[in-house]
DNA sequence: CTAATTGCAAAAGCTTTGCAGCGCA
DNA sequence: TGCGCTGCAAAGCTTTTGCAATTAG
């Protein structure tokens, strides 16, 4: 039994073809930042017959069974990466387009602190530094 | 001359009273942190008759203009509170919705440092910190 | 007077949902 | 077999745009 087929077992989803195509795109898309348009088009490139509504329906259901995390870049559309379990954050390149991942514990540190200081509990959080080449 | 006034021209645009209304709505607002719906409304109930287009082009004036900045905090849609030059983060309960403002030079310096570590100039950045109340 | 601005309604994106049929366990 | 899942199309939401009428300077 293939990894893929675990994983969703585990998060109490049926193996069905979509799923499985979707998890082992993301498992093995070179680009680690997608769009369900992205998942979309390239499932049908690879001449797989699923639609965009089962793309968004399985997305929706691996982030709620913590496969996937969903990012809100800039507004107009989200994005998901596979959960690897490695905490992380990201930058974007304001040019490219280009998604850096970065991560800093004094960062993290600090934002624990703040949520303290206020009298709260951080639950979350989402930075996004918005960057460009320093000779563009 | 009203402040607004003297404000909407400085932007180079012309003092027309969606616009003048929707900026003194802006800074006399309690709640800071207003969705363009909720500006629609809050002209309705105020006896204004602007259309909702108009809302959402004057922000968008207001925004390129400086007068106002736009954040999309959790996606679906954003929200727009008055630029007063005053550079924050911002924390959103989870529980109640309440937003809370506050800045951390030294979250600040690195981002900027983090950045320059990966050959990228600092050129805006999005930190939004989830968090509940500490009894809840 | 003239160009900018507005309101309305229609359109555009992204995402969700209803429903009948299909497929996994 | 039965319930979950899928595909399609339609609907929902926020936001944008086309256009004729209105208004500021």
């Amino acid at each position: 039994m293939s990894n893929e087929n675990q994983e969703l077992r585990k998060a109490g989803l049926k193996v069905t073809l979509p799923r499985v195509k979707i998890l082992q795109l993301l498992e093995s898309a070179s680009e680690q930042h997608l769009s369900a348009e992205d998942v979309y088009k390239m499932l049908l490139e690879a001449g797989e017959d699923v639609g965009l509504a089962t793309v968004y329906r399985v997305l929706t259901q691996f982030e709620a069974a913590g496969l996937v995390i969903r990012h809100n870049f800039d507004g107009g559309h989200s994005v998901f990466e596979l959960d690897r379990g490695d905490h992380h954050d990201h930058m974007v390149c304001t040019d490219t387009g280009q998604v850096i991942e970065f991560h800093n514990e004094q960062i993290e540190e600090l934002q624990h602190q703040i949520a303290e200081e206020h009298g709260y509990e951080l639950t979350g959080h989402s930075l996004v530094l918005y960057v460009k080449k320093k000779d563009s």
